[in-house]
RNA sequence: GCCGAAGUGGCGGAAUGGCAGACGCGGUGGUCUCAAAAACCACUGGGAUAACACCCGUGUGGGUUCGACUCCCACCUUCGGCACCA
């Protein structure tokens, strides 16, 4: 032992020692082919805001944990880091402060990649990816192009969801709340019809629905399930009376065919205008200008069921089932985006049918009962349940499951219905009204059309000297002279597509470019993606369940399809961390004041102090509130490791066995190993605690002169390597070890070390413990009980009684049952 | 309304059928100091007691079990997600 005094542990100076050497060493160099079975660990890339905030260093810090004792258990780790750099509040910023969105961005990226740095994480910044970068961004084009040749990428003209303060569109999963608002800034949105391009997410959603292969939470599993919102029935379609048009509706209980009594249109539905008659005319028209406004500005207020209302439009149908004329109206409770816009209302059954029925005195009629007899029972509200089916002709008395199955056989003979499948899932509207993102690589010529630019004029970048004004338009279509250009076909005067796409394009296959990001051959080197992917670990926030989630396992699936990868899902495994809420168990927030700042904190008690206590604070996928006067237990731990092994206690006369100490390093070893493994930081930190104690307690024992304390503290820079990388590396050098200690081997434990020689037993009467008995660990049941009984406390409690039964589980306790 | 998760000391949490409250924060008392800070030591769920014994205790009510924070049923509360999806 070195005669040199630590007396004090200065995290800043020697954490800023251990950032240069690390990088001067390269011990974090991505190495493709270095040995190990791989695993590729993910987080989340950060958007560059400007600043890092405690919860880029709660989702950041334990996945860094996680991915080094991988490493140190022999995996080949690649844990690489990027920045999501397109995006609004580079061009919102462009346009209040006059900074170019480009100047605004890097310059945040140079900021947090130093903040990241502070963080300790064993990243390979060679492997960075910027999406803002043309070389990144030039793929996107490049997959906008191929979707587009597979029909994957199509453009349409439509309703879609408008930001007004974002002053763009949205895809459909961008909208959420009761209130329809902009997941992004909480605007409620309107709609607007226009002209936008499509990824075609809908070929896949029965791919989609089929996480067989993921190991996922099943919170997302559930979001994504009911997102896709499968649902199987039939599509039939009605002849309208005295026309030649017909109306196809979706109906998922073809077995009550029988009882619809009338029909619905959604007030948008094409046809509303043909079919109406003349008496009704102005009626209707009223209606879908009410309902057009109303969807406008409030969209579905969806006070339950209340107050449905809707016009007839005059014309009927006819039931092809019984040939009944039955009345079309229009509500606004049908929706046009679902389905075919249209249904058949089955009143009877069905409870917005059965509202608007009685609302309107629509006919109601039974088609399903209990059981047959009751054909004639009164329906006093909509039975939606499932029973056999009644008045329905030739499927009387056939359960619902079977007379689903019966009535579409005979739609299909009939040649007016089939088997159908709807989603509630839309195809992913990605043109955005917006300066700051990818540029749409589409040309339009009069005489060729919608034409792809070819893969020399990619990437097609953006311009620099564009006016920023919140206009609603692309401000690349107010630019004087950029999209103007020349076909790729016929050479002729052409026009570029002005939108830029969804920023979350640039997330749907960023992992797969970290492997190769200046490669230049293709969105990235093949072999090593053959190599990497998929990812092993994807770390990150649950508010992506989905978007981004779902979005990029779309987006692998298309890349598998062009042959690009291999596997069926883009991340085998997902962990969801929580969210640290303020100290007043809040969000955190400017406004409320109780925003924590990291960098103070990591400059007060080092990186190494705010990991470790961001891990303690309970499960990592949990969350919680902050708390900042807890941050100080963990700081005292870590400077109590120091303090053990470093400190040169007065004497080290007082006796102790170093047998018990080696039980106790390998106890923490097998804990320790267990917390991390399954993501359960707390518990790890926790048994690292009570190692600590007992270190402080015995270096000043006889044991520290001893092999087995030398083990306890190699061991203890070990273990805390992955958890404070700075201050484990720290004790690794002066405990005299070669070579980093994040290149080391994590600890084995012996199983046999973990056994006591005696262990205390409780002893339960009737299920209240009422003693405490020393046995050996191995002890067989017949020894146990001898002496359980032979306890004078057991005996005071057993005496004059009879001993019904005797339960004794090895190792834990012993029951005895008397009455 | 539907779906999902969760309710444990003053606080964060631990224990997933076997000693409830590990570990940490906070608190109380003490050591050191001229004093303070830091550090260290002891105690810290409630009742009861001089102290023990003992009794109660994991949202509520039932149940299963030798034994339940843990499993089952019903309910309450909180937080998320979805919400006229035919």
């Amino acid at each position: 032992m070195s005669s040199k005094r630590y007396d004090r542990y200065d995290a800043a100076e020697v954490e800023a020692k251990w950032r240069e050497r690390w990088e001067a060493s390269g011990i974090y160099r991505f190495q493709p082919n270095g040995p190990g079975p791989k695993h590729y660990a993910l987080t989340m890339l950060p958007y560059p805001s400007g600043n890092l905030h405690i919860g880029h260093w709660y989702a950041m810090g334990p996945s860094d944990t996680h991915a080094r004792y991988m490493r140190m258990r022999g995996y080949n780790v690649f844990f690489p880091m990027g920045f999501d750099a397109f995006g609004l509040p580079a061009e919102n910023a462009a346009i209040k402060n006059n900074l170019d969105p480009r100047h605004w961005t890097y310059s945040n990226i140079d900021y947090m990649r130093n903040q990241l740095r502070t963080i300790g994480m064993m990243i390979d910044w060679d492997q960075q990816i910027i999406s803002a970068d043309p070389e990144y961004f030039r793929w996107n084009q490049w997959f906008f192009i191929e979707m587009f040749k597979r029909g994957l990428a199509y453009k349409k003209f439509s309703a879609v969801d408008w930001c007004p303060n974002c002053n763009t569109t949205l895809a459909r999963e961008q909208v959420v709340g009761e209130d329809r608002h902009c997941e992004r800034c909480g605007t409620p949105v309107t709609r607007r019809d226009l002209d936008q391009w499509f990824f075609k997410i809908t070929d896949y959603a029965d791919e989609l629905l089929d996480f067989s292969q993921l190991d996922w939470p099943e919170r997302i599993v559930t979001m994504q399930t009911n997102w896709i919102g499968r649902s199987e029935g039939a599509s039939v379609t009605f002849k309208v009376a005295d026309h030649d048009d017909t109306i196809t509706v979706f109906t998922t209980r073809p077995d009550t065919l029988w009882g619809a009594t009338f029909m619905v249109l959604a007030p948008e539905h094409p046809l509303v205008a043909q079919l109406t008659t003349p008496e009704q005319r102005a009626t209707v028209d009223a209606y879908v200008a009410e309902a057009t406004r109303k969807t406008e500005i409030e969209r579905q207020s969806t006070e339950e069921g209340k107050a449905k209302t809707g016009v007839p439009i005059g014309a009927y149908a006819i039931n092809p089932v019984n040939n009944a004329r039955i009345p079309i109206w229009i509500a606004d409770y049908v929706l046009v985006t679902y389905g075919t816009g249209a249904i058949m209302a089955v009143p009877g059954h069905d409870e917005r049918d059965f509202a608007f029925a009685s609302t309107y005195a629509l006919p109601i009629v039974r088609v399903v009962a209990e059981a047959e007899a009751d054909a004639a029972a009164p329906l006093t509200e909509a039975e939606p349940a499932a029973g056999v089916a009644v008045n329905s002709d030739f499927i009387n008395g056939l359960p619902t499951a079977a007379a689903k199955q019966r009535v579409i056989e005979w739609l299909e003979q009939q040649g007016i219905g089939e088997r159908a499948v709807n989603y509630r899932l839309r195809d992913w509207l990605i043109s955005r009204q917006r300066y700051w993102g990818t540029p749409i690589p589409m040309v339009y010529c009069a005489q060729c059309g919608t034409v792809p630019l070819p893969e020399d004029q990619l990437p097609l970048t953006l311009p620099s000297d564009v006016d920023f004004k919140p206009t609603g338009e692309s401000p690349l279509k107010l630019h004087p002279t950029w999209r103007f250009t020349t076909c790729p076909e016929c050479g002729g005067p052409a026009e570029r597509d002005t939108d830029t796409m969804d920023t979350f394009v640039d997330s749907s296959w960023y992992q797969c470019r970290y492997l190769s990001p200046h490669y230049d051959k293709g969105p990235f080197d093949p072999a090593l993606a053959q190599k990497w992917l998929p990812v092993d670990i994807y770390t990150g926030g649950a508010e992506h369940a989905v978007m981004h989630l779902l979005y990029t396992r779309f987006w692998w699936k298309v890349m598998r399809d062009l042959g690009l990868v291999q596997a069926d899902e883009p991340m085998q495994r997902l962990i969801n961390q929580g969210v640290i809420l303020g100290e007043d168990n809040n969000k955190m927030s400017k406004s409320k004041g109780n925003v924590v700042d990291p960098d103070m904190l990591a400059a007060r008690y080092g990186a190494d102090a705010v990991r470790t206590f961001l891990m303690f604070i309970g499960p990592w996928e949990q969350g919680g509130p902050w708390n900042s006067q807890g941050i100080e237990g963990p700081a005292r731990f870590l400077d109590r490791a120091w303090r053990a092994v470093v400190e040169i206690p007065s004497s080290t006369d007082a006796p102790a066995d170093p047998e018990a100490l080696r039980r106790t390093t390998h106890r923490t070893v097998k804990k320790v190993t267990e917390g991390i493994s399954r993501f359960s930081f707390n518990t790890a930190i926790a048994a690292l605690m009570e190692f600590v104690n007992d270190l402080m307690k015995l270096r000043e024992t006889s044991v520290r002169d001893t092999a087995a304390w030398v083990e306890a503290t190699t061991t203890l820079a070990l273990l805390l390597a992955p958890i404070a990388p700075y201050i484990a590396e720290e004790i690794w050098e002066v405990l005299g070890q070669d070579g980093s200690v994040h290149l080391q081997a994590w600890p084995e434990y012996d199983e046999a070390l973990l056994v006591e020689d005696e262990i205390e037993l409780p002893v339960q009467i009737n299920g209240k413990i009422r003693a405490k008995i020393m046995v050996a660990p191995d002890a067989d049941e017949a020894t146990v009980i001898a002496a359980a009984l032979a306890d004078e406390r057991v005996m005071e409690w057993t005496g004059g009684k009879t001993i019904v039964k005797q339960i004794v589980v090895p190792g834990r306790l012993v029951n005895i049952v008397v009455k």
